[in-house]
DNA sequence: ACCCAGAATGAATGGATATTCATTCCGATG
DNA sequence: CATCGGAATGAATATCCATTCATTCTGGGT
C-alpha cells in the first residue's frame, strides 16, 4: 500500500542464484503489478505481453495467469493499483488534520501532484495509457471515477474552509476544484508528452500561480 | 484538410451494390484514416487490428497496405490528420485578423477547444489513446510536439495582445498559456474519462472562469 | 468497342502471443 | 528427516493478426 519507491532496479535478473523460490501470494502480485508498471512505462500499453512482464519480474510466464487469471485481470489489477495510490496521497493530504495550516495544506497538496513520485515518467505514463483506452473500456473508467470522485469531494470541502477562512467573494468552491484538478491533470500531460517545452518547476509555478489568482490570501 | 464532420454514419457497408469502384488515392487514405479513428474510439487502440479498420471502411485487407505501407504508418497518419485538425483549427482562429476584437477571439477559442468538432467522443479518445503510447514512442512525441509547440506561441502571442490591451498588471503571456492549455487537456480528459460527472457546459464555464480571473475586462 | 495500367481483392503465409497443464521442486509441518 | 500441499516452471497449443501477392476487375484513353 505504501511502496512507491524502488520500481526501477527492483527485480536485477539475478545472475548468481537462479533457485526457484515460493514466496507468499501478495508479494508476487506485488512483483508483478510492479513489472507491469515499468513494461507500459518503456513499451507503450499496447505493446505489453505478457512475457516482458513475467521476464521483467524475474518469474516464468506461467505464474501470471496463476495470479492473475488472465493479462486483461493483470492490466485492471495495475490500473487500481496506481489509481489508489495517486488518489490516495492525495487524500491523506487533504484530510490532513495534522496540518492545521490551510495554505500550508495546499503548498503540500501541490507538492504532491507535481512532485516526484507521482511525476515519474513510468507513473504518468500508466496514467495516460489507461486514459487512452478509457473512452472504449468501461471497466477502467469505473475503477478511475470511483476514486476519483472521492478525492474531488475532499478538494472541493479544502476549497470550501479556504474560501470560508480567506472570507473570498464570488468564488464557487466546486467549480474552482474542478478547475484546478484540471489543470493538474493537463500539465501532467505536458510533461509526459512535451517534457522539452515544459519543465516540472514551470509546471509548479503555473499550478501555484492558478491557486494565487483564486486564494491570494493564503499563497505567498 | 477540413473535412472535420461526418464520421459517424460514412460508410455504410453497402447493402445494394457491392459492386469494386476504383477512387484517387487521396480519398481512400482519407476514408482509412476515418474508420481507423471510429475504430480506436470504438475498441481501444490496443485492441484495434487491420481487418477491423478496412471492414469499418468498407474495402478490403489488403488496400490498407497498398496505401499505408503498414499498419503503424496507418497509425502514425490518423494522428498526424487528427493533431493537424485540432491545432490548425485552434491557429486559425487565433491569427483570425477577421475577428478584430480580442475579447471576441479569446470566445471563439474556447467554443471550438470545447465545442461539437473537438469534443466529440471519437476525437478525443483517438487523441489521447496516442498521449498514452507517447511516452514510449517517440514519433507520436515529435508529430504532436512539432504542431503543439506553433499553437504554444500564437496562444501566448494573443495573450501578450490582451495583456498590452488591458494594461493587466503582474500576469506573464507565457505562463498563463502554459496554464490555459493544460487546463484545456485537463477538460478534455475530464469529459472523456468521467463523463458522468463533468458535463461540456460545466467545462466551459470552468475555462471562462479561467480566463475571467486573468482579463477581467475582456470576458463578461 | 477494345485495351490495359494500376486499383482492389482476399486466400494464404508466417510470426507472435495468451493460456494451459503436466511436471518439478520448495519448505512448512509433525 | 520424510512428507506433501501447492507454488513455480516452461514446453506445447490454439488463436489471432499483419503482411504478401497472384488474380480480378474498373474505367479512362484511343
Amino acid at each position: 500500500m505504501s511502496d512507491a519507491s524502488g520500481l526501477m532496479t527492483e527485480e536485477a535478473p539475478q545472475t548468481t542464484g537462479k533457485r526457484r523460490q515460493i514466496r507468499p501470494k501478495a508479494e508476487r502480485r506485488q512483483q508483478l503489478i510492479d513489472a507491469t508498471i515499468r513494461c507500459i512505462a518503456q513499451h507503450g500499453l499496447s505493446k505489453v505481453t505478457m512475457q516482458m512482464v513475467t521476464s521483467e519480474a524475474g518469474l516464468s510466464v506461467g505464474i501470471a495467469n496463476l495470479h492473475f487469471q488472465s493479462k486483461d485481470n493483470l492490466l485492471k489489477e495495475t490500473l487500481r493499483f496506481v489509481a489508489e495510490e495517486y488518489h490516495g496521497g492525495q487524500i491523506k493530504i487533504m484530510e490532513g488534520s495534522d496540518m492545521p495550516d490551510l495554505g500550508q495544506r495546499l503548498d503540500a497538496l501541490l507538492d504532491f501532484q507535481l512532485g516526484r513520485g507521482v511525476t515519474q515518467r513510468q507513473k504518468m505514463s500508466v496514467w495516460f495509457a489507461y486514459y487512452g483506452e478509457a473512452g472504449a473500456r468501461p471497466v477502467y473508467q469505473k475503477i478511475v471515477s470511483t476514486v476519483d470522485r472521492l478525492a474531488a469531494q475532499k478538494l472541493e470541502a479544502l476549497f470550501s474552509d479556504i474560501i470560508k477562512e480567506g472570507e473570498y467573494q464570488g468564488v464557487d468552491a466546486r467549480e474552482l476544484a474542478t478547475g484546478y484538478s484540471s489543470l493538474i491533470d493537463g500539465l501532467h500531460l505536458g510533461l509526459l508528452v512535451t517534457p522539452r517545452e515544459l519543465t516540472k518547476r514551470r509546471a509548479r509555478a503555473v499550478a501555484r500561480d492558478f491557486l494565487r489568482r483564486a486564494f491570494p490570501q493564503h499563497i505567498s
